[in-house]
DNA sequence: TAAGTCATGTAAAAAGTTACATGATTCT
DNA sequence: AGAATCATGTAACTTTTTACATGACTTA
């Protein structure tokens, strides 16, 4: 062991995002910014000026390789394939303990405060906000139809990739359904708050 | 209009969860810390490392400000009360439209490449993160009862802290329910594979 | 006597977003 | 003629995490 790389690079999630997709077929960076435009397992993004220093990285690891490809009438682009290592580090990363990270959401600060809002402006709020995540369940919905369409019981085959695209857009999919049901409900509290007429709006009795 | 304020400090998502707590009662830098170790409305943490640096911002924005505090025993605190100004801007923000920002998952990225995985280390890894989350989800509970208990019928009225509370326990319950659903799915998708005992493992026809 | 709580800060590192930079071709 | 797509990168900035720093008192 030449004790140089047992201190091995560490990937961040980003990486493995990446192996991810070159697990399935090579891709350029552009492609691989063009799909991370739209998160990965819907719950991934990154701008290309993140991912072109992550292949590079990737490629210093040797978890990647790159071949350039000329092209007449447009630019020459730089396609990259996952190798052996790059291919067993990700299939090891997988099933790695995965701790639960504290989620982090803007819209629970303020409903953390919605009791000194304004209620009409609160209520267009969760309005707007569960049409949002309805236009999202609906569009979710469509691809799983596509999906279940195109590739049938192979959604089933948990060694194939159709599987664990199909799993996570389950995940998508129950996401944003939850989240308008709960802005619906927000919704409505404010709304039987508003037509029953509390009493006096600045309020005591603090709690956590 | 002295034109040196309209281009007004910017403030974050932390200063404003430091407001929605201030708003309830005053606290220290200390008090704030300790409440953010675990996510305010179950969705947002900070450390301290964080927090004193925003509170100096808030206050030099005129939006808290601090008593010090003499005490013998322990070290002195500086206790930070909401201003007027701050209590205003809360106000303000709470029925902001609120992009939808999207949500980072490490797991859904894991997901993404379960096919590539070992059965057995991905049945293991998601069914452990269901009891986490089914311990979450119980903890949570519990947290609904004591608060019901003890605000009952409060919890309805929208104006009152309790209420605001009240509904963001109501997402984090609905989403650790959820969370612990989703995981309980692929553990047993996995577990139907492995039992079906499929054809072979590294595949082919590649999906998005 | 060692660890934990109370109490407040600064510094450095990591990760992610926005802006800068260039240039040919194709679509409206 | 202007905008969008293809294609790859760097630089600056913002936000969050981890580590450094200090010190008295209390509990096991």
């Amino acid at each position: 062991m030449s004790g140089e790389e047992d201190e091995a690079l560490r990937i961040r999630t980003l990486g493995y995002a990446l192996l991810g997709l070159l697990a399935r077929r090579p891709l350029s960076g552009y492609d691989l910014a063009r799909q991370m435009k739209e998160p990965i397992g819907y719950f991934w993004h990154a701008h290309h000026s993140q991912i072109y220093p992550e292949l590079a990285a990737l490629a210093a690891a040797g978890l990647v390789t790159h071949e350039v490809i000329q092209q007449r009438d447009r630019p020459d682009k730089k396609v990259f394939s996952i190798t052996e290592a790059g291919r067993a580090a990700l299939r090891r990363w997988v099933t790695e303990p995965a701790p639960i990270p504290p989620d982090r959401s803007d819209l629970m600060v303020k409903a953390f405060s919605v009791w000194l809002a304004d209620p009409e402006a609160a209520i267009a709020l969760y309005r707007g906000l569960e049409r949002e995540h309805l236009r999202r369940l609906a569009s979710y919905e469509e691809q799983r139809a596509a999906i279940e369409a195109r590739h049938g019981t192979d959604v089933w085959r948990v060694s194939g990739p159709a599987f664990a695209s199909y799993a996570t857009l389950r995940r998508g999919i129950q996401y944003e359904r939850e989240y308008a049901e709960w802005c619906g409900w927000m919704a409505e509290a404010l709304e039987r708050g508003r037509r029953g007429g509390e009493a006096d709006s600045q309020s005591e009795r603090p709690v956590n």
